[in-house]
DNA sequence: CGCACCAACTAACGCGCGTTAGAAAGGGGG
DNA sequence: CCCCCTTTCTAACGCGCGTTAGTTGGTGCG
């Protein structure tokens, strides 16, 4: 409970004193409303007290007369923050952070965990985010009252990832799966595949559902393509994946990060599955990702940092009011053919007859 | 300027009103003092009222109201804050994050840039810090006055790294640097090394001298044995690296870090230099990262990530008063053995006849 | 002289809450 | 009836700041 008997901060009343004038007077002058107010000589009096003493504004006083810190929190609802590099979140927070120094705010990150259950920005009943301007929340929320209850308290954030919540609207970014998952499908089909697979899990999610409806677009447009989903349990297990895809004489795969497809590649080869040769494949991710053999996958870039970037300009906007409508941006994804996608040839296909 | 349109929140009062007892009343039972002050049946009235309003606390007044707002400062004097995993200040940020979990602390990184300059804690003649409990500071500073300038505002901060200033204490943690390295190149000679070279740049910041120290001790207790510093135009030349290593005889090299380690490697790939055959490195750095031809390098694990949370940990110590002199920590090294040492064998060797 | 006006400031309020001195009510003993 | 104690509650201050109405002292103009 040690209340902190850090030295007594440095106040506005402080400075005042020192430079001779009233706090109101710092307080103009600290916040720049000072033409024509306040004479420069007067001015320089009170920046000079400032340095002098070391001042430096309390967050909570500002934000609590008027709500405004230029600060940005970012919030996440998985269990640590994505500061680990194979966080799938973590170019989000890249982005972030890039944009938030050009927006010339400062970046509140709610590390604070709750005691024991899952992530809310609601602990113990009281609103984390209200320290910051804004927020940007992100990671994969089970609970979606949660953002209806975020919205009614009116406080401005924006969602990475779309959401959608019935009869409630607000800001969201995310990259464009769908169009990106047909298109990563459609570069298949160009290149003769006609039975892929598909793997994707965490379907109740709507990037998920995106990149799944987004294949399905696609092969829906040729006639005798098939798209295959491959169940989350089979994944675990080599053999059952092997047989997966050979029973249905699958020649493709679209993978939704280059994580997994790292795996995949890594447990078909003990069953000498040789890429692109047996199996092509494309991977929705952000980056082409480091791999063995001089394989660089074929992926559909999905530009999160991009998002990150995008969802800060959405909440600046926001915060200093040049919007009032709720609005959401799809970041379009792009093709990066790599060398894991093959022109199929069926005659002489291992297990395509 | 875009005041927030933030909806008007119920607020204590409200809550009083409706249980008809006084604000205070709700107060003290909202944050359980209410312990033989407040008689059940009041408790149980407000209470209802609180749920019934959906009353919540506001962060910043409550914040305001005792003085602390459990918020931990990141501050770097890098150009850019380093969420960039291949930055090398990234461990530490990763470190600092986990720890201000465990301590229940939020984290506010300072992303703003100054205008033009370098960067620096004072913005506009305010300490910026001062918006925390207290703060990390990372990164190579190049004025030392400014640290000055900090102890002397006796707001709680910690350097991470250390750094000597004359006449002016304060907290700092660090990789024991210099026991690392002395014990990488101990490592060196007990395999045979007698000729080992060195790189390292920055040699004005502590850590780095630190480094060196560290290597000129160890070689310094065997007779015989030399060390050589590579310059740093040196190391941009492939060629000139090349001459130098076998001018010198070397048949070792003690690198600063694995990115460096990296780049050498491939470098002197083509003049034939096989590793560990012809030359052994040992590497200082936090993993031994990802190497071609299956080496794993050997390595002075540098814990960073440690090196951050300590950094936090003892930033809460003085926050919270439980501690007031000022203090340092040394986080050990270890080494890690890896396949890129060899035993010399001088009569065999390709340069060291 | 009287009035209007301006520049340069300041007093004072309110943001929502934690805390504490102390008021009010009740009860019991002398 | 007075005094004192306990229980139950409240008034009021302060946290540090943004903002606005208003005050002060001076100048110009009729």
């Amino acid at each position: 409970m040690g209340t902190g008997p850090v030295k007594r901060r440095v106040t506005q009343d402080d400075v005042a004193r020192a430079a001779n004038v009233s706090r109101s007077t710092v307080s103009l002058v600290i916040n720049g409303r000072a033409e024509g107010q306040i004479p420069e000589e007067t001015r320089r009096r009170v920046l000079e007290a400032v340095r002098e003493l070391g001042y430096a504004p309390n967050v909570a006083a500002r934000m609590l007369a008027q709500g405004s810190n230029r600060l940005i929190g970012v919030f996440t609802y998985q269990q640590r923050f994505p500061f680990e590099t194979h966080d799938f979140l973590y170019p989000f927070l890249l982005g972030i952070e890039r944009q938030a120094a050009v927006e010339d705010y400062n970046l509140l990150l709610f590390t604070r965990a709750p005691k024991g259950g899952r992530r809310s920005v609601f602990q113990d009943g009281v609103n984390v985010l209200g320290m910051a301007d804004g927020a940007v929340l992100m990671g994969s929320l089970t609970d979606r009252d949660e953002l209806r209850q975020l919205v009614a308290e009116e406080r401005p954030f924006v969602y990475v990832g779309r959401r959608d919540v019935p009869g409630c609207a607000f800001d969201w970014v995310s990259s464009d799966y769908r169009s990106g998952a047909r298109e990563a499908a459609s570069y298949l089909l160009a290149h003769g595949h006609r039975s892929i697979c598909f793997t994707g899990i965490y379907f109740t999610e709507e990037p998920y559902r995106d990149r799944l409806t987004g294949c399905m677009e696609a092969v829906a447009e040729v006639p005798g393509a098939a798209l295959h989903i491959i169940p989350d349990h089979v994944l675990d297990d080599a053999e059952a994946m092997y047989r997966f895809i050979t029973d249905r004489d699958a020649t493709a795969l679209v993978c939704t990060g280059s994580r997994i497809l790292a795996r995949l590649i890594e447990r078909l080869a003990p069953f000498g599955v040789a890429i692109p040769e047996d199996l092509s494949v494309v991977a929705l991710s952000d980056e082409g990702g480091e791999f063995p053999l001089g394989l660089q996958p074929a992926h559909v870039r999905l530009n999160s940092v991009q998002v990150g970037a995008e969802a800060v300009r959405l909440l600046v906007e926001r915060i200093e009011g040049r919007r009032k409508e709720p609005k959401s941006v799809l970041v379009p994804c792009a093709l990066v053919p790599g060398n894991t996608v093959a022109t199929i040839n069926r005659s002489d296909h291992a297990w395509s007859s």
